[in-house]
DNA sequence: TGTACATCAGTGAACGCGCGTTCACTGATGTAC
DNA sequence: TGTACATCAGTGAACGCGCGTTCACTGATGTAC
């Protein structure tokens, strides 16, 4: 085992005023943030290392945040929310439904890869090591499929795609595509894969072929 | 933290007789096997926590494996074997290469559903705490991307593909989806998906109309 | 205006845990002479 | 046939590590009277 800890330690960090104790709360939030995605490495996010980055001592944390569970679910929602915001970004202004999917994939992909230890906790840990919020049906909200699957139904409507399967159930299928190229990716860096963008309009194009009615 | 520590200490095993010493090895093995199994997480795979199962003192294990991460790694080595086996059995006998590509694509999510903390570590692991074969091109053949690869050059010589795409990348594409459905599983057991089957069904449909050409 | 007191935002030291790994050893069994 | 010796398959005790968490405390600041 190596000894090595990389010591992030900063300079004791000077008191908040009197009734601005939440504001070490959200300094603790910003700093697993930067921990997490500097080692990009969950297991680095130490209530101790985060301590020390804030340049307070452990049980400060204790103030703020039940456990560390706790802290590390409240570091994950966050993001969730950011990947939510990404994903409806991409879509806004745009009219068609299959070019709405589309874009909601790609965001939902660029996402991942850009934060690839987030992405990690969210979407491929262990059930008991992520957010209740994020492993039930509530995902569905979460993961940006309620939205998706509107726009399916929209395409079914204007016959872009035939209309054999419950579009939330489809959206469901999409989501699988998308996860899978995004976890493949995060797992298997020095796989020879194409550039994401090139992989990500062949699945799409066949995804779209695939769901188009035959004429 | 809990202070519970299950604890399968077996009995202390008798010494292997001289010459035989290669027995333990097999023994830790199916231990750690066993362990992977049962506990459906990895770190429980700890030194300590297979020595005891085996019967014996820590250091024992050191007479056989260079450290932890080896031994880990010889336990995924074997699987990954299983895996390849799985798809190819699922493979044999049949003629028509869609058939084959199908069938070996639902073994590897039957695969990874039954073995899910061993999928877990082999393809949704940090890259460093995977062995060195399942990082980077040499994976094409654990994963038994070829073999499709091969079916699906197949496919197109017989026209039920259209020739769109290299073989190889195409099976790539076929990859990543059906990882998306295993590890998004294996995730989130809780979320309400339709039946493997079902879904699996659904998304080789959407496949195979996304591949063959139009008419 | 002065002072006792409550509150707030933390600190310091310690707890017990499981972990990987090392090192010197032991004791049975086979082999050479 | 007897005995010294090498080898083999382990053991026992200890190392130092980082971890989450608890507990009694401190010292500045505001508030009540």
């Amino acid at each position: 085992m190596a000894p090595l800890k990389e010591d992030v330690r900063q300079p004791r960090r000077t008191r908040s005023p009197r009734g601005q104790g939440d504001q070490l709360r959200e300094e603790i939030l910003a700093a697993a943030e930067e921990i997490l995605i500097r080692t990009n490495d969950q297991s680095a996010l130490s209530i101790r290392a985060i301590a020390a980055a804030v340049g307070v001592t452990p049980p400060s944390i204790y103030l703020h945040f039940a456990d560390r569970t706790d802290l590390v679910f409240q570091v994950c929602g966050r993001h969730a929310e950011k990947l939510e915001q990404a994903m409806a970004e991409a879509a806004k202004g745009i009219e068609d439904p299959w070019e709405r999917i589309r874009r909601r994939g790609y965001a939902y992909v660029r996402w991942g890869l850009d934060n690839p230890e987030h992405y990690r906790i969210l979407m491929m840990s262990r059930p008991d090591q992520t957010p209740v919020r994020f492993v039930d049906e509530r995902l569905a909200d979460t993961a940006g499929l309620v939205p998706v699957a509107a726009d399916v139904a929209a395409a079914v409507v204007s016959e872009q795609v035939t209309d054999t399967d419950d579009p939330l159930e489809t959206t469901k299928i999409l989501w699988m595509m998308v996860h899978g190229m995004v976890s493949l990716l995060i797992s298997k860096p020095d796989f020879p894969f194409r550039p994401v963008d090139e992989m990500y309009e062949s699945m799409f194009e066949l995804v779209h072929r695939g769901l188009a009615p035959r004429n």
